[in-house]
RNA sequence: GCCUGGGUGGUGGAACCGGUAGACACAAAGGACUUAAAAUCCUUUGCUCCUUGCGGGCGUGCGGGUUCGAGUCCCGCCCCAGGCACCA
């Protein structure tokens, strides 16, 4: 055995092993508990980033846990390997996305096997070969089938970088997710998946899935943004047709004073119509459709607006009241009108103001001070109340008044109640080649046809030359789109959209329990022995997009059977972000830490066991140089005191009771065993594996400080106690740094692998202790500490901590009122 | 504005059910070994006061409260990070 920790040649020795033993191999087996342990698999961008590296530790130290403790782990790994950035490498490069994106596969995943993470290799697939896409597009068929994909023409979000549209959820505070450039709204015929379909069951599901973070589910019920209010209708003054609104506050109807609608609304061209503000109107709504959508979202715009010159009559009141195009009324939420109430909605109010229009007060607080006048008010009333000047509602409370209101209305067919939700349907088409084709096809006498099952998948075609201008080669590709209509025979065109990657991500999980299956896209006696995912591992940054695309994806195979769970990750951790001097890691910062180097530097034990310590896995973690040494210190240390005792550590077997200890060999058993307890318990409930190590860390100082001269008359157990610590420390430890400890386990003579040996145990015994300290407390403050044999009663500790000499001072002359034992803990004397 | 986290030494972080605040590590300082350096080992290390002790006071963002006892529970604030936001 080398006296130092030499990193590479162990590390690649056992990579080796594992790998020609095939022992991360998994197969069903009911007469064991399944573990499925999932962490989000990478794009192929190139090379892995610390992320990854902490993203995949994180869940190996759990995997392999889970191994040695008996489960039927499924670890596997995999590629999500559709994608906007292999395209725009491949026009860089002059290559193909295909040849680029397997490139970077190749290599990430010898950067990967160098980290040693216990994948089952078996299962692994790139979502961009055919023998995966064919199967999301069999998904899309019958998602078609069943009016769960469909084509629609409106305003979607384009982003000019990217050249292609984006689903709601890819917009990140008006900017494109990926470039970050702003995103416009542009009117096209796209295939949507209908997520709304979903949206109770999705939205009811966050109450029921106590293994997520609670901030993961408050961010997607906030992106389902359910709220309950009324349909109400406003017949035009003219006659000719009405305007649907849609409002939580029905309690204020008699307070609309006038009537807001978006720039996109229909009904805006019809309005205005042949008026002499005509021209008005179209030159405001061209403009206001020009702006950015970041800013027309953010909320910076000033209220602008402009007058239809037509009216409506307010349902309540029966008054005529004006109809204005305004620049902040989306046309996407609700039906793109609202009725304004300036005296309590802010924003009407300002608009009032600003176009001088009646302000009318309909609420009343229910106590404190009055609305003021319309011409005093400085701000609108906002909260409820009690309603006034609301003809047969005026004195009921605005909460009641909700409903009476609507209901009043309904009875003549101008209101309902109803629910809106903030959530879209799903946008899926991408104008882009690197992506799964969508299997459709245009026949002018047939209309929009699926492809016939039989005829799937529809290949991307790989021989197509990568225009330098980005925008994609398949419209423009004849092989390709040129194709026969699968009802009647014609010549037909092929849908050249392809679908977002989105979709990919949100069945792999599923994949992954029968990667293998090729006559049909999932085997259902494995998918259900092995879904759902018990542990679901990644960033943060997902918690709107994929994992909420796969909530609904999941669904949506359970209905068509195949799939029998409601919801695909049973627990989730969403890790922290790798940081550097204080921010996220980026190549603008100058302050990216290259695994490979790390890796090359220390070995991957020690970037695997920084990772680990540094931070609990759910906060950022701070990458420090000194921090990473000093794992690598905490290796050599472990190392050397193998190394140094080899010859008496495998000249014994350790110690397992029996035969009286004395010195500090009790102690030494004691650390060992309150160490393998302390350790099982935090990697198995909380997950924390920082704390799992220092405690490791306190057995491995431990252990230095005793000494053979330490061990008493019991001398000649001295050895035997110091290799069950020895043991228990490197069997605890193998989760985090493999092949560090499977070297020390070879070392001490075992001929089996470390993997395969079961998770240790603790003995209760040996945590017994005779004597135990208490805390002795002076009116709460901490005074003086005793010791007391450990089978001490009430009574007992309580006079031993009177009459303790410090103890004594602090109470001399004074009378006791009070003495509170906690036993085994403390004693407070109250004076 | 709303929602979710979070605020503990010079730093990363411990403290799980209300019971010794600062485990473990990093950094720093001093010392040992060495011709020297590296490596390693030992000691000190929250702040502060004095009479330097097995001493006292203070201390977990701020202000209150509950309790024998609060980093932990309650009320009211402040600050930081992330998410959402003209959503009717």
């Amino acid at each position: 055995m080398e006296s130092r920790y030499v990193p590479k040649d162990i590390e690649e020795k056992w990579q080796g092993y594992w790998r020609q033993q095939d022992l991360f191999r998994v197969t069903e087996d009911p007469s064991r508990p399944k573990y499925y342990l999932l962490e989000m698999f990478p794009y192929p961008s190139g090379r892995i980033h610390m992320g990854h590296v902490r993203n995949y530790t994180i869940g190996d130290v759990v995997a392999r846990f889970l191994r040695m403790n008996g489960y039927q782990v499924l670890h596997p790994m995999g590629w999500d390997a559709f994608g906007m950035p292999a395209e725009n490498a491949a026009i860089k490069a002059k290559t193909h996305p295909a040849k680029w994106t397997y490139e970077n596969i190749d290599y990430m995943r010898n950067q990967l096997r160098k980290l040693g993470f216990s994948y089952d290799w078996s299962r692994e697939f790139a979502t961009c070969d055919p023998s995966y896409y064919r199967w999301e597009q069999l998904f899309f068929l019958k998602m078609y089938d069943r009016g769960l994909a469909y084509k629609r023409k409106s305003y979607v979000n384009w982003c000019t970088t990217c050249q292609t549209v984006l689903a709601n959820e890819q917009v990140e505070g008006g900017a494109c997710w990926r470039c970050d450039q702003p995103v416009v709204q542009k009117e096209m015929e796209q295939w949507f998946f209908k997520i709304t379909d979903y949206v109770d069951e999705l939205l009811d599901y966050t109450e029921k899935m106590p293994g997520w973070p609670e901030r993961v589910l408050t961010m997607q019920r906030n992106w389902i943004g359910k709220s309950t209010g009324s349909l109400l209708r406003f017949p035009l003054s003219s006659g000719d047709g009405e305007i649907e609104v849609f409002t939580t506050r029905a309690d204020t109807l008699f307070g609309a004073t006038f009537m807001s609608l978006a720039p996109e609304h229909p009904l805006v061209p019809k309005l205005c119509q042949g008026r002499p503000e005509q021209q008005r109107v179209l030159e405001f709504v061209d403009r206001t459709k020009q702006t950015k959508r970041s800013d027309r979202l953010e909320g910076l715009l000033e209220k602008e607006g402009v007058d239809t010159g037509s009216t409506c009559i307010n349902p309540a009141t029966g008054r005529e009241i004006p109809i204005f195009v305004a620049n902040f009324v989306l046309m996407e939420y609700g039906t793109g009108a609202v009725m304004a109430v300036p005296a309590h909605d802010q924003r009407d109010f300002e608009f009032a103001r600003k176009y001088d229009l009646p302000i009318r007060v309909v609420i009343q607080p229910e106590q404190g001070g009055a609305v003021p006048a319309p011409e005093t008010l400085g701000a609108a009333f906002e909260e409820d109340g009690v309603l006034v000047d609301s003809g047969e509602f005026t004195g009921m409370p605005s909460a009641a008044a909700r409903e009476a209101v609507t209901r009043w209305l309904e009875q003549r067919a101008a209101g309902k109640l109803t629910v809106q939700y903030r959530l879209r349907d799903w946008g899926i088409s991408r104008q882009r080649y690197w992506g799964a084709p969508i299997p459709i096809v245009y026949c002018d006498s047939c209309g929009t046809v699926p492809v016939a099952e039989a005829e799937l998948p529809v290949l991307l075609p790989t021989d197509v030359a990568m225009p330098a201008s980005g925008v994609s080669p398949l419209p423009d590709y004849q092989p390709f789109v040129a194709t026969h209509c699968p009802r009647c025979g014609a010549a037909a065109r092929r849908e050249t959209d392809t679908m977002d990657t989105f979709v990919e991500s949100s069945w792999y999980f599923a994949r992954f329990a029968c990667a293998d299956h090729d006559s049909a896209p999932l085997d259902p006696p494995r998918v259900d022995y092995w879904m759902p995912v018990d542990q679901y591992i990644g960033g943060i940054e997902h918690a709107v997009l994929h994992l909420l695309y796969s909530r609904f994806f999941t669904k949506v195979l359970r209905d068509m059977g195949y799939l029998k769970v409601d919801e695909p990750f049973k627990n989730l951790l969403t890790q922290g972000m790798v940081i550097k001097d204080g921010s996220k890691m980026s190549k603008s910062k100058g302050n990216v830490v290259d695994p490979d180097e790390m890796i090359k530097l220390y070995g991957a034990d020690t970037v695997r066991l920084f990772c680990l310590f540094a931070a609990p896995p759910e906060r950022d973690l701070d990458w420090s140089e000194q921090g990473v040494e000093g794992s690598a210190r905490f290796l050599n240390r472990v190392w050397r005191f193998v190394a140094d005792h080899r010859s008496q550590l495998a000249a014994v077997r350790p110690y397992r009771g029996g035969g009286e200890l004395s010195g500090e060999l009790p102690a030494l058993h004691r650390k060992t065993h309150e160490t393998i307890k302390k350790v099982t318990e935090d990697i198995r409930d909380r997950f924390h594996f920082n704390t799992a190590i220092a405690a490791v860390m306190e057995l491995v100082n431990l252990l230095y400080q005793v000494s053979e001269t330490g061990a008493g008359a019991t001398v000649r157990h001295f050895w035997p106690v110091a290799r069950a610590a020895v043991e228990a420390a490197v069997q605890l430890l193998n989760p985090v740094v493999p092949h560090f400890t499977e070297e020390i386990w070879r070392q001490l003579g075992y001929s089996s692998s470390l993997v395969d040996q079961p998770w240790p145990t603790w003995d209760e015994s040996a945590l017994a202790r005779a004597e135990i300290l208490i805390v002795v407390q002076v009116n709460g403050k901490l005074r003086s500490r005793v010791t007391v044999a450990a089978a001490a009663g009430r009574e007992e500790v309580e006079q031993a901590a009177l009459s303790d000499d410090k103890i004594a001072k602090f109470i001399a002359g004074k009378a006791i009122r009070k003495v509170v034992v906690v036993p085994g803990k403390l004693v407070n004397i109250v004076l």
